[in-house]
Formats: structure tokens, C-alpha cells, sequence
DNA sequence: CCGTAAAAAGAACGGCTGTTCTGCTAGTGG
DNA sequence: CCACTAGCAGAACAGCCGTTCTTTTTACGG
């Protein structure tokens, strides 16, 4: 049966959601119609409708993608052998930001507000980064503090709370600092 | 020239953007048409067009509505005769938070990643709520620190950033977390 | 290679949206 | 108390959007 192999599925799968991506970002969610999408992918309406049943799980798809992102980049601190400190962490997650995934991603905020599948995503995304913000602050404290991993977890816990609001913060800060380009339309 | 009078336009106006954000609330920006709010508000198409221009500029006055609505709270603890300490301060933000605008205030945000007039918006009710903030803050100081004024404002300014930006963590927290009704649409 | 069935293209469609327009209504200044 | 004009109601309209359908192309399994 002459599918597509599942490794060219998945590379058009991306390109849809990546064209997805800069059109939310330009024009926002619901101001991108399939229509821009199609014409920034280079691809067609049909060919859009084969991979996604339909616009709401093409946004959730782009949820994940704008929220994983980010997700990834953290995940290496928390394994590495020099853990930072909350100072240092929050600096390196402010200096590793993208302004145009952070638009998207606080228009998926406003989203999520509304469509109970992008807030699971939502909900999720942001506990699995302070899960993994607590990793890195617990090993931090083992690696300092000279405590027990099992109270060090503990005593983590609050904090890394506070780094991930922080983060949440200074995210909506870049969405909203540079103008894209102030387009008069 | 019978014009409504400037109380009774102002009525109206309120009338319009109280249903507008009951509508926003519910179902999200984009999604609630002019014959929503016509519905909603008890008024007519015609009537909404004689109050404002188009429905940008009513999402605008929705924006403004929906955040200065929080900012009027903080304003009266800055000038209090007893200025709450930080934590104090967060745990009184927190307290004081309805579901229903917080929801509305995040799409706003999201909105504001593409609109410039509501960025705009946003960005000075946001400076606002930090300068509102710098003030308890400063005032806490200079009642518990034995500072002068000059010396405490600027010991302040960072502390009121950071309450500032978990302050706006809060917020999202707040318009994520109870599923408003979990309607099945 | 070839047959096949999925995938891509793009035209077609029904419905809905923002806005405008046309009368009717009623509040207001004199 | 009147006249007059802005306010208001609601129908009308043009355009666009998400989705579906039909046809053509293309990538895969054998």
C-alpha cells in the first residue's frame, strides 16, 4: 500500500506546522486562514486536510511545537554536571528567547483560555518545565548545599515555582517587546 | 442638537463592552461575532456602530476595560496608611483575582503579539501596575527600613519588577486554571 | 519496473462575519 | 411643548473562511 513512509509523513507533518508557525506569528491564530498557510508552505488546501482533520488540530499541533521548544532547550541544564544556579538559570532561559515562538506562544495562552485541548497542552507544557526547572535547582542544592537529594528536593520545590513564574513573566515580556515590524495594514 | 447626553453615552458605551467581555470570557476574541454582543447586550448591529467605529476599536475599549479593572485595585493599597510588605502584596493580588477578566486579559495578550494599539495598551497598563506597585513597595520601605524616601524608591524599583512579574505569572495561572464550563462545542 | 492507492492540487460550496444602509424612534435644546 | 437630529433597529450585502469533492500526480510495495 503505497503510504508515505512515515519518516516523509512526519517531514510534511513539520512543514505544515512550521508554516503554521510564522503565519500565527505574523497574523496572529485566528487571523491566518488555511489559505495563508497553503501559500507559505508552498503546498495546497487538500494536501493540508491530509494531514490534519481539521484547523483546531493543526493550532494544537503548533501548540506543542511552540511549547516543546522552548521545553528542550531546558532540559539539558538539568542533566548537566555543573547545574546553575536560579540566578544563572533564569539568565540563561531570558537570554535563550525567540521572539517570534514567544508570540505564539502567549497567543496559545489566549487560546488555551477557551479550547479545553490546547489548555491541556498549556497545562502540561508548563509542568513539565517546572518539573524540569526543579531538577536543575535540586541538583544545584546537592551540588552546594552539600544536602541529602531527598531534602534537597524539597527545598527546591518553592523555588523552582518562582523561577518558572519568572519565566512565564519575562516570556510575555518578549512577545510583547520588539514590534514585529510595524506594518501599517 | 439632540445628542445623548455624555452620561448616557458613556451608559451605552459600558453597556456594550460589559456584554462584549461577558462574550470574550466565554468564547474568546475571535470567535464572538457583532451578533453576539447585539445579542448579549440587549442592543442592536446599528447601535454597537454608532458607539464604536468597528470591532477593533471595541476590543480595544474591552482591553482597556478588562485591565484597568485590576490596576484600580492596587492603586488604593499604595496611598494605605499600613503599605503591605511584598509577600503581603503578592498574597493580596492573588487573592483578589476573578477567573472570568483574567481570562479575558490573557487573550488580550495574545492579541497584543500582533495588534499594536493594544500592545500599546497593555504595555502601559502593565508599567502602570509596576509604577502602582514601586509605590507600596517604597512605602513599605520607608515605613519599616527607617530609609528616606529618595534612598527606598530606589532599593524599590527591583523588588516592585519582580512582584510585578509573578504578579502577571498569577495571572496566567489564574485564567488557565478552572475550565470555565467544560462545554463540549 | 509496474500497478495501485494514497496524497496533492485546486475548484466548488455553504455558511457566517463585519460592515453599511434605510427607515423609524425618541431624547433634547430651545 | 415642539421640532429636529442623533440614536437605534434590523434587513441587506459583499467577501471570506473552513471544509469537502474531484481529478491528477506520485511514491511505495512487490
Amino acid at each position: 500500500m503505497p503510504r508515505l513512509t512515515d519518516a516523509r509523513k512526519d517531514l510534511r507533518r513539520a512543514q505544515i506546522t512550521e508554516a503554521a508557525m510564522r503565519c500565527f506569528g505574523r497574523n496572529g491564530l485566528e487571523r491566518t486562514s488555511i489559505a495563508d498557510i497553503t501559500a507559505e508552505s508552498g503546498l495546497s488546501t487538500g494536501s493540508i486536510y491530509a494531514h490534519y482533520r481539521n484547523k483546531a488540530e493543526l493550532v494544537q499541533a503548533s501548540a506543542r511545537a511552540a511549547l516543546a521548544e522552548r521545553a528542550a532547550v531546558i532540559g539539558a541544564w538539568a542533566a548537566s554536571e555543573t547545574p546553575p544556579d536560579p540566578d544563572e538559570l533564569l539568565a540563561r532561559l531570558v537570554a535563550s528567547k525567540d521572539p517570534a515562538t514567544a508570540r505564539v506562544a502567549v497567543q496559545i495562552w489566549g487560546e488555551a483560555t477557551i479550547d479545553p485541548a490546547v489548555r491541556a497542552i498549556v497545562l502540561d507544557m508548563i509542568d513539565q518545565t517546572r518539573a524540569m526547572l526543579h531538577d536543575c535547582v535540586t541538583a544545584w542544592l546537592v551540588k552546594t548545599g552539600h544536602r541529602n537529594p531527598a531534602e534537597a528536593r524539597q527545598h527546591a520545590a518553592p523555588i523552582a515555582e518562582r523561577v518558572t513564574a519568572l519565566y512565564l513573566a519575562q516570556f510575555l515580556h518578549t512577545a510583547l517587546r520588539p514590534p514585529p515590524e510595524e506594518t501599517l495594514s
